[in-house]
RNA sequence: CGGGGAGUGGCGCAGCCUGGUAGCGCAUCUGUUUUGGGAACAGAGGGUCGCAGGUUCGAAUCCUGUCUCCCCGACCA
């Protein structure tokens, strides 16, 4: 068995954070602004991000649910109203004051002390309460219920502690919002949200969730369940990956969204909110990323197939540009995982084997690199992302299809690899989900151990709430550890509650997290 | 916001303690020879040392302030 040399410099196993940061750079995700907590997203990053939009706007237009947009700016008494929502956001909000600027007088400019704003404006964390007076407004009659709205826009909150992807100071997401003339029928939209997100999570994203209920403590402010789905990063952290709540009436009080019922009387609405961000490609890196950068899963890649003539800028040149040519219309004309086939002729002058390490660490799902011994054989040399190294000889695995059946197994590939990804997320997961501890002690054993993937644990207990449950918050956060969610489907509870000794009521999850 | 670390060509770093012509590696450009698996050699270009003040004949270096990034904590749908 020969050393493979890996297109990163840091591998995972010895510092899964410098490595996360490695992964963003070497793959041309992002870089810093120069702005407190802001990134750029660079075209490969945005690019996985388009798809991701692409495909959960599929989602929600075919679940029947409209796009519109709302302002950036919200009114400073907006947020008042909503006593929970106020004390959940006041310390991440950025405020405008001012409309103009003025120069100092000495080379520099500053806020014109005349250009006040009577009332201050804060620029969104979240739209419920600016979507709640617009909905005050459409919202009449039993009639124009529900009411399913979603936008997809950029959100800030002042974040103490920022990185890339996982918690920006601002942040690209959707948000869906509804109003409903029924607790039971709010409660199947924040239900139908959350499947949606599984759904996408594991058939786009190839990202295994548990969707399950927050505890109490970890509630939307100001919602009444807030319902999310969880994935396992490979460091074996929890990562919140998409979330969806049931307001109850309290934000239809706040934004008064009442309509009249069949038999005349004003009645309040239930509202419900539901939210995916920008952070889901964190979760994408550090569920599929390996040493060598990362992996896209097809469903997701802007490009699926990369061919990578071996150019050498003389004359027959031309001839295999064509011969690649060919091969890319006979790509772009397959149909997988539901679409055409996304591939690039990558034809920027540079040595076929430098760029080949580009896409490696940008995670193509194919690469096709063809030289003039190709040509002259009819075939191409491909390189599969997910499968990458000869583990005995410490070099890529290099297949040689010939070039027009190489075109027709593409989509097949493609769909392996987008499974094969799934898969082995998901067996890494359950690999690393202990349901066998039963006792703080062994809780704390577990996760003080110098162990790498200390991974989940799946626990009973008997769902304390108020200041009880903050006695159990307060001695998992000694052990450094969070309530992340009850999972739908789980088997009933049948034993002791671990933090209480009580008969316990359901099974929760409990894990560090992002 | 508390503790720690760091900002010097595109990237990674040295120089700072003890002030005196801004350096190294990678990358880039040009040339030559190579090239079917992450090329070699030679030459060249590129930085007012995060920013703003101060001390000094002279500041990357000393002092003050400030911004940004990383790690740990606190905080965090």
């Amino acid at each position: 068995m020969s050393a493979i040399r890996h297109a990163l410099n840091t591998k995972r196993e010895d510092d899964f954070a410098a490595w996360y940061q490695e992964v963003i750079s070497a793959a041309d995700m992002a870089e810093e602004s120069g702005v407190r907590g802001c990134m750029v997203i660079k075209p490969w990053g945005y690019g996985i991000w388009e798809r991701m939009q692409r495909l959960l706007d599929d989602r929600i237009k075919a679940a029947g649910v409209q796009n519109a947009y709302f302002p950036l700016f919200i009114p400073l008494k907006n947020f008042e109203r909503e006593a929970e929502h106020v004390d959940g956001f006041a310390k991440e909000m950025a405020v405008v004051t001012h409309h103009r600027l003025i120069t100092d007088g000495e080379g520099g400019l500053i806020p014109d002390p005349e250009a006040k704003l009577e009332e201050p404006l804060v620029v969104r964390p979240t739209s419920e309460t600016i979507i709640g007076d617009a909905m005050s407004r459409w919202v009449q009659s039993w009639r124009d219920l529900p009411l399913r709205i979603n936008q997809w826009a950029n959100v800030v909150r002042w974040e103490m502690r920022t990185r890339m992807f996982l918690r920006t100071s601002e942040f690209l997401w959707q948000e869906g919002h509804s109003a409903h003339a029924t607790a039971d029928e709010a409660r199947e939209e924040t239900m139908m949200a959350l499947e949606m997100y599984r759904a996408f999570a594991e058939e786009d994203a190839a990202l295994p969730v548990i969707a399950g209920e927050k505890p109490e403590n970890e509630r939307f402010p100001g919602a009444v369940e807030t319902w999310s789905i969880e994935a396992m990063m490979q460091d074996g952290k929890a990562l919140q990956a998409g979330t969806s709540h049931y307001l109850g009436t309290n934000f239809a009080q706040a934004s008064n969204i009442r309509y009249q019922n069949r038999e005349g009387r004003e009645t309040l609405c239930h509202t419900v909110s539901w939210g995916m961000s920008t952070r889901m490609v964190g979760g994408l890196i550090m569920t599929h990323g390996d040493d060598d950068g990362l992996r896209v899963p097809p469903a997701l890649a802007p490009f699926q197939v990369v061919i990578l003539p071996m150019l050498r800028e003389k004359p027959e040149d031309e001839a295999l540009l064509d011969y690649c040519d060919k091969l890319r219309a006979a790509i772009a004309g397959q149909t997988a995982l539901g679409e055409p086939v996304r591939v690039l002729l990558d034809k920027r002058p540079g040595k076929a084997a430098a760029k080949r390490w580009d896409w490696v660490r940008k995670g193509a799902p194919l690469i096709l690199e063809v030289g003039g011994r190709d040509m002259e054989n009819g075939v191409v040399s491909m390189l599969r992302r997910d499968t990458l190294w000869n583990t005995e000889t410490g070099k890529p695995v290099f297949q040689n299809p010939d070039r027009d059946l190489c075109a027709q197994t593409v989509p097949t590939i493609l769909s392996d690899m987008q499974n094969g990804l799934l898969v082995e997320a998901r067996e890494r997961r359950e690999a690393n989900i202990r349901r066998d501890i039963t006792d703080m002690d062994a809780l704390a054993e577990h996760f003080s151990r110098e162990a790498k993937y200390p991974g989940w644990v799946e626990v009973q207990w008997s769902k304390p709430t108020g200041d009880r449950l903050a006695k159990v918050v307060e001695t998992l956060k000694d052990l450094r550890l969070t309530l992340r969610n009850v999972p739908q489907n789980s088997l009933p509870a049948d034993g002791t509650c671990i933090f209480t000794g009580e008969q316990a009521a359901e099974r929760v999850y409990v894990a560090r997290a992002y």
